[in-house]
DNA sequence: CTGTATCCACTGGGATACTG
DNA sequence: CAGTATCCCAGTGGATACAG
């Protein structure tokens, strides 16, 4: 994934714009990670969100992919990264406004996912 | 991906019904072609919207891929497959209703991304 | 015409070991 | 403590050839 979240190649006639858009937006969301820690985040506005308890709290990931994907969404300017005056440092994380605005849309995705899940049950049943 | 897009494995104690939720979502609108699929066929409703002539609008794609993530959409209820009776056989393709409940979530991710473009653009120029 | 089978290059992400 | 480097495997998607 480019770390930029942008793509340069515009080809298709019909609706280029936005079907590069809606790329962009699948590509930063793909993967097992991005949103669910600015989920996280956002649940945890005025708490330190210390890279460690993060590491603990979130089942399943490890330490290189929470690096990792913490410091996609920095690059992509969703989440903040500071370095505390600790010894050894710490490093705490916070959303920022702009990552903010996704979480209406992780919300629909959830939403949907919900839905989507009791539809599938209901139909294999019956 | 799982055909019949729906997880199993709970394990996490905090929203696991959420974030299993999202992540179905996620694996469902994840790769290339599933979204603009969808997109393409919500905008045809009326048209008989045939292999050949998809494989011919949409810019890029293959058969073999057409072909697959069709049969993903119809295993998951948002598109219909109809075999004309030609010869050769044709195969025509729509939304379902329960489809186009994507859509609305899809244009969330078409909005956002247009803005990211512009906010990454504007935030690079200065 | 509409797929399926095969082959292949590339990427995502886990495990582990290591550095500042 | 926080992060990086390396290795590895499974999955995605392209090209091509083939089948019903």
């Amino acid at each position: 994934m480019a770390t930029i979240n942008i793509r340069g190649d515009i080809r298709e006639a019909t609706c280029a714009e936005e079907l590069i858009a809606m790329r962009d937006s699948i590509e930063l969301f793909s993967g097992k990670w991005k949103l669910q820690l600015l989920r996280y985040l956002s649940n945890r506005p005025a708490e330190k969100n210390l890279f460690k308890k993060m590491l603990g709290e979130i089942g399943g990931i490890s330490a290189r992919m929470l690096s990792k994907e913490l410091k996609v969404l920095e690059m992509n300017f969703l989440a903040t990264r500071t370095v505390l005056n600790t010894r050894p440092i710490t490093v705490a994380y916070a959303i920022t406004p702009y990552g903010q605005t996704i979480l209406p849309v992780a919300e629909a995705l959830v939403q949907w996912g919900l839905e989507h899940r009791e539809k599938v049950k209901a139909t294999i049943a019956s």
